[in-house]
DNA sequence: CTTAAATTAGATTTTAATATTTTTTTAGGC
DNA sequence: GCCTAAAAAAATATTAAAATCTAATTTAAG
């Protein structure tokens, strides 16, 4: 469905506009987003590449969220990882040159295109708002359940 | 979003879907729905596990429906395969214990719902009706288009 | 029996995910 | 201005999972 690398990207970039005003390295998002750090440096780069996230060499260098979370939706940070699939064309060999697709394969590109609509109207900012709170990711939220329930 | 495994799976079952009165070997699918032959024997094998489909060993064997087409959805066969990706539970490490996601996770968990309930409501009976006559697979289509192209 | 088929098991190939190491950039102290 | 250390970038492994292929085995019809 969505990818782990994706799955992750989204969580880097949530993490990223949680904090606007500071330049987040690496390992920091990593530890904040629970994502092999490793990997994560991967991740950012294709964020980077794709001009979704600022990155700044040396030191106090890090990442920032280039545009405003309002601006900037779910689909975008998806499409920069890898496009939703679609099924625009046959996926049986032979060339389909018609408007329709059999309708499996409608069926299917549509759940593709109901993906796509939903990430597209999902804002970042969307994400930081939590039910009654600020609880932009589920580590954080989970963090707070700790506090509350060993004490 | 919905696996190449899966995608030859509901293939296989739209092609049998539509030969209801004969028994089709792995050959015959394959060649019918290109995919390949020895992955696809896998994947019948799955469906023959999961009582989508009768198998029959020995001459004359082969494949067919097990259910009416009617009475299978795409979601029916999905799940035979693997089932579609939900967040129930927060994927940052930390057990959650509360009925809410952060909204990132709530979001994504929306879109495999979605997508449960299209392939639910989708039968295969309805995958066998094409836009103005019996057009069940693209390949099938396609067939159709070389005929009205070539000559 | 023989033959056609699925089943099973295994090997291989490809792609996704992850880790490691080296290189380049750059801010800040001397 | 030049060194140093902190960071990303780049390149290169390694591991794991998905997809594919092959060959041996079992089943059953005729």
């Amino acid at each position: 469905m969505i990818s782990q690398t994706t799955e992750y990207a989204l969580r880097a970039v949530v993490f990223l506009a949680n904090r606007p005003d500071e330049s987040c390295t690496t390992v920091v998002i990593a530890e904040g987003t629970q994502v092999p750090t490793g990997y994560l440096a991967k991740v950012m780069h294709s964020l980077a590449r794709a001009g979704i996230v600022h990155s700044q060499r040396g030191p106090h260098g890090g990442f920032h969220l280039q545009a405003d979370p309002k601006d900037l939706t779910a689909l975008d940070v998806t499409e920069a990882m890898e496009p939703v699939q679609r099924f625009g064309k046959c996926p049986l060999g032979i060339e389909h040159h018609t408007p329709g697709l059999c309708p499996l394969h409608r069926v299917l590109d549509d759940i593709g295109a109901t993906m796509e609509e939903t990430l597209g109207k999902t804002t970042i900012a969307d994400l930081l708002k939590g039910d009654g709170g600020r609880i932009p990711l589920c580590k954080v939220a989970a963090d707070n359940d700790i506090h509350q329930i060993t004490d």
